[in-house]
DNA sequence: GGCTCACATAAGGGATACTTAAGTGAAATG
DNA sequence: CATTTCACTTAAGTATCCCTTATGTGAGCC
């Protein structure tokens, strides 16, 4: 009965046998016969001088040495597995996995995958799209992109994608209705909640004080995610206080317009993120590039705005 | 370059190689020749596809897949043999690890230590005192005896010791100089924040509202735990609200008396918690019974009191 | 320039782990 | 109630992997 670690094939087939409560199902994991299972099972028994598994005619059971033992058996080997894929994706240069907001995938990674797709031919692009903040060591992810303010943090590559800011937003026939910003007092006003937390705030309230009129609060639509607030302009259903990287694609496309020249910067800002080291293969310095090329395509629409920080407007 | 996992001993010796950023040092720790682990390593490498350390002549450094490898390889072998030690405990019937907290650990076990030895020679008592919440999977500990409010949890095994009261207590001569629960108003009081979470509190000012007195707050000396203030209370330095479990061995051996006959009762008691299961193992039955009959003694402690619970006078 | 240190490589032996084949006992089936 | 089936065990033989000893290589060190 040593304290060292048993031996680990035997450790892998008990880990699978506790997974399934099957010795023949384990074996079919692990692609070897019922037999061999059996065998690694009896010889982790002999290390440990105790059973591991009652065994019932029909099934099998874990006896409280096996429920000691499973729980963190599983842990481990999900552990290595996991860091096992991290190093392939490490070797892999013919695939990518970029995590990002929902609203930014939608409204700005997808519509331009094609165009990526043609000048990288070679790569794969996947993208996940959630809120949650990966892990890369744990999470099978390449790189991140993450709205946020500047952060430094050990051990990771990050660097600005877009410099930020917004302006009211409309379809085209809205515009007409409300030709001037003091009109928004009576327009209806699409919310978002997803960056309410940011602080100093750039919500409405704020543009309202930026453009000198009586901020209204509290009225129109709110909406979960920022891109469903553009789709919800664009469908005519009211006025969006949107981020610029987000609209680009309904602005080129003349569904949105910007009847105002009042815009609010923020120092949130979309940025790229991958653990040190990862930022120099080969896919990744083709997706960096492919950002910096597509988001200077930006700079052109903020020509005849009046900006005002969101700092100076803090409430 | 499957996505299955690569051999297991191959991993476990690129871990250890990874840990002491040397092939000669990780083989020493796992008894093999240095000859065996460069061929471990270079078939997990031929495994990747891609080298996982680069060779200086002198030394050798991660590459980046190692560096994605090693952090996750490295939890995943902590994790299993965490998982092997849990299961070892489980049949090992001559060794006992209890967690408690300081205060109980200093005033109520390691006294009846001896004892315990006494009575069951062939089983090895261990401590670990600590305020920390252990995980009994991740942690090398069999039981623990936590101070709280009833609970019942998942998967976890849990009992009452001790029904649990308080008292002004204070050394004979301070008895003396107050005899009347009336004199504490000018008596030096001793405080404890390690139960000021607890909610009905059964903190001083509970204490005078149960005797019908005014309430003092806010002065006298603050103990971070129960142990050192009884310490205090003992060597003359005031009178200390304590509780009657931690108190037992002082009273007993008349360095502290309760001359007062109002006990304050809380729902908050000490409680023994283990792993379902784990409470039919010998040692730990062999504790528990220990645990009952030690615990008996105290019931003699409340003969005259008069008791009021918490919540009665909660504020 | 020779020594030492750390890792690489080669070849052979020995321990492990797997396979096939046969066996056991209880539950399911008719 | 006999038969089949199912899940695991056991036995014997074999392939594989892993480790050993012995030797080789290159760079830093005295």
């Amino acid at each position: 009965m040593s304290d060292r670690l048993p031996p680990l094939t035997a450790l892998r087939a008990f880990d699978a046998a506790a997974r399934h409560m099957s010795f023949s199902k384990a074996a079919a994991e692990l692609n070897v016969t019922p037999a061999a299972l059996s065998f690694q099972i009896k010889s982790l028994e002999e290390h440990l001088e105790a059973p591991l598994f009652r065994r019932l005619n029909r099934a099998v059971e874990l006896t409280d040495a096996g429920r000691a033992l499973a729980p963190g058996a599983a842990d481990g080997f999900t552990a290595l597995s996991a860091a096992w894929r991290a190093a392939r994706r490490t070797v892999d240069q013919t695939t990518l996995t970029v995590t990002a907001g929902p609203a930014f995938t939608a409204k700005w990674l997808a519509p331009r995958l094609f165009t990526f797709a043609e000048q990288h031919p070679g790569i794969e692009l996947r993208f996940s799209a959630t809120l949650r903040l990966m892990d890369f060591t744990r999470d099978d992810v390449d790189v991140a992109i993450r709205f946020g303010f500047p952060r430094e943090e050990e051990g990771l590559f990050s660097r600005k994608i877009i410099d930020e800011w917004l302006t009211p937003m409309m379809s085209p026939a809205l515009a007409e209705q409300y030709p001037t910003p003091a009109d928004l007092a009576r327009a209806p006003l699409l919310h978002q909640v997803d960056t309410a937390m940011f602080k100093p705030s750039f919500d409405w309230p704020a543009w309202f004080r930026a453009a000198g009129l009586p901020p209204r609060f509290a009225s129109g639509t709110q909406f979960s995610q920022a891109d469903h607030a553009l789709d919800a302009a664009v469908a005519g259903g009211g006025v969006v206080l949107a981020r610029i990287s987000l609209a680009e694609g309904d602005l080129r496309e003349g569904r949105l317009v910007m009847p105002y020249k009042i815009a609010l910067t923020t120092q949130a800002q979309y940025r790229f993120v991958c653990p040190d080291g990862v930022e120099n293969r080969p896919q990744v310095k083709a997706f960096l590039g492919f950002l910096e090329e597509q988001t200077q395509a930006l700079s052109g629409y903020g020509q005849d705005m009046t900006f005002v920080d969101a700092a100076e407007v803090a409430d």
